[in-house]
RNA sequence: GGAGAAAUGGCAGAGUGGUCGAAUGCGGCAGUCUUGAAAACUGUUGAGGGUCACACCUCCGGGGGUUCGAAUCCCUCUUUCUCCGCCA
């Protein structure tokens, strides 16, 4: 969420930096502007009526001290009409609140100077590129066919179960996720980042703390009887920890890791694209998250960029950065990097990671504040990024890593799985 | 699941209808002293709204109510603790 004053001393940069996401915001911005200042004539008014009617009370108070109580008698009925106004600007002042937060709440974040102009994905702009693409043998097969080939993971017992998108992995297939888990959280630990356990569901506020809630509800599974809902990512119950938090200056940089599962309703994927690997309702991942001073996030925001190609580079996987375009960097982002890894098999970018700097548009929502340098409350930046995604990274090692009598395991995660070859 | 107790500032912890945004301690910050540090002493120190700046307003777990007036009384929800039950 976009802070009104912010809003208020920047409007046309807003609107300009808005329009970027080709959404001309100039009609939301007004009225942004205009809610916030009836909000705030409205407190004054209730304001002014409260100081009244409290400097009253105080009077009868001493008034019946002092043994009047006709006089205080006589002053109570002054405040009954202090009483109906207060109420009545209180009402009006709670809609004009709650309109103006609704409106906040529609309108996404101000792309940084350095995101390109675009419509769609097909816009974004290749910044990287590493890794060689391995050259397969004839009978080279997509991660799918592999799967089922050398029975590691089942995506029939998985419809069985639960259905669609929930796969099963079996023996070395189950191996490898765990090698792989363990493997993504100890290169974030030796890079500083706190390991955390965190809850797989969450209550509304914390949904609404990061912005799954009110809108997108329809992405994550609900569960009535609680009303708690399904982690789409660990980043939901990670930066909420830091909500409503007052923080010393001292206290930043704050980096902390943790492996979850992440469920998605997927609500309208369809197609080859979704086929296998490449889009579940049930993935695990492993992500990291950053609450950083706002002159440093930018120069965190690199380092979270160079941790993951490092991690890349150790499995050997080819893969490519997209700075994401004005129109496909995500309702909350300043600016996104996606990762791909090449499927060979498959021929096509997989996006295995995205790395994203939200600024204050978070920490606004969550209250997330640290203490200045002049003893002022300040806005933290968050950051996060999957340091990996593990579904997409899986089918990118079993394609690339084929062979005709196996698949060789890459030799950083042989270690974790004791076995080298599957 | 049953019975009882509780929720106050960064932390601990007083406060049971008026001058309480809240004693005190710890912590933080600034200073004195010191070659420096520690100790000691002095001062200062909650958040949000509002204002050019003041004034002023709101907040004592969340929501609602009683009252001229609520941290304090009532209702409700949530959470925590103790005991009992169940249990990986």
């Amino acid at each position: 969420m976009l802070q009104v004053a912010f809003i208020r001393e920047h409007k046309s940069d807003v609107i300009k930096g808005l329009a970027k996401r080709n959404i001309d915001a100039t009609e939301m911005i007004e009225e942004v502007i205009a809610l916030d200042e009836s909000r705030r004539q409205l407190q004054t008014k209730l304001d002014n009526t409260l100081a009244e009617s409290n400097s009253i009370s105080k009077e009868i108070g001493n008034l019946y001290k002092s043994g009047k109580a006709a006089e205080a008698n006589a002053l109570k009925e002054k405040t009954s009409q202090l009483k109906e106004d207060s109420k009545a600007y209180n009402e009006a002042l709670n809609d004009k609140a709650n309109a103006l937060t609704e409106l906040l709440y529609k309108i996404p974040n101000v792309p940084h100077d350095s995101v390109p102009l675009g419509n769609s994905d097909e816009d974004n702009e290749e910044i990287f590129r590493e890794g060689d693409i391995p050259k397969l043998h004839e009978k080279a097969l997509p991660h799918w066919e592999l799967a089922k080939k050398y029975d590691i993971i089942d995506f029939e017992l998985g419809n069985k179960i639960t259905g669609a998108g929930f796969p099963v992995y079996k023996g070395k297939g189950a191996k490898l996720q765990r090698a792989l888990i363990t493997y993504f959280l100890d290169k974030n630990t030796a890079a500083g980042y706190t390991e955390y356990q965190l809850p797989h569901l969450i209550n509304e506020a914390s949904g609404i703390g990061t912005g799954q809630l009110p809108d997108k509800e329809g992405q994550m599974y609900h569960v009535g009887a609680d009303n708690l809902y399904l982690i789409p990512t660990a980043e939901v119950p990670g930066t909420n920890l830091f909500r409503d938090e007052l923080l010393a200056e001292s206290d930043l940089p704050i980096g902390i890791t943790g492996y979850t599962p992440c469920f998605r309703r997927e609500a309208g994927s369809y197609g080859a694209h979704v086929r296998g690997l490449n889009r579940l309702h049930q993935f695990d991942k492993v992500e990291i998250i950053r609450v950083e001073h706002p002159e440093n996030s930018y120069t965190a925001f690199e380092g979270m960029i160079a941790h993951v190609k490092d991690i890349l580079r150790e499995l050997k996987l080819p893969y490519r950065i997209l700075r994401l375009c004005g129109g496909d960097v995500t309702f909350a982002s300043a600016l996104t990097y996606d990762f791909e890894v090449f499927s060979t098999a498959q021929d096509r970018w997989l996006e295995i990671s995205s790395v994203s700097n939200f600024e204050t548009f978070q920490a606004n929502r969550l209250k997330l504040r640290f203490k200045n340098q002049d003893g002022k409350s300040q806005l933290c930046h968050t950051l996060n990024g999957s340091s990996l995604a593990l579904p997409r990274v899986l089918a990118g090692i079993l394609e690339n890593y084929q062979t005709e009598d196996g698949i060789q395991i890459p030799e950083v995660l042989i270690p974790y799985t004791g076995f080298e070859k599957i």
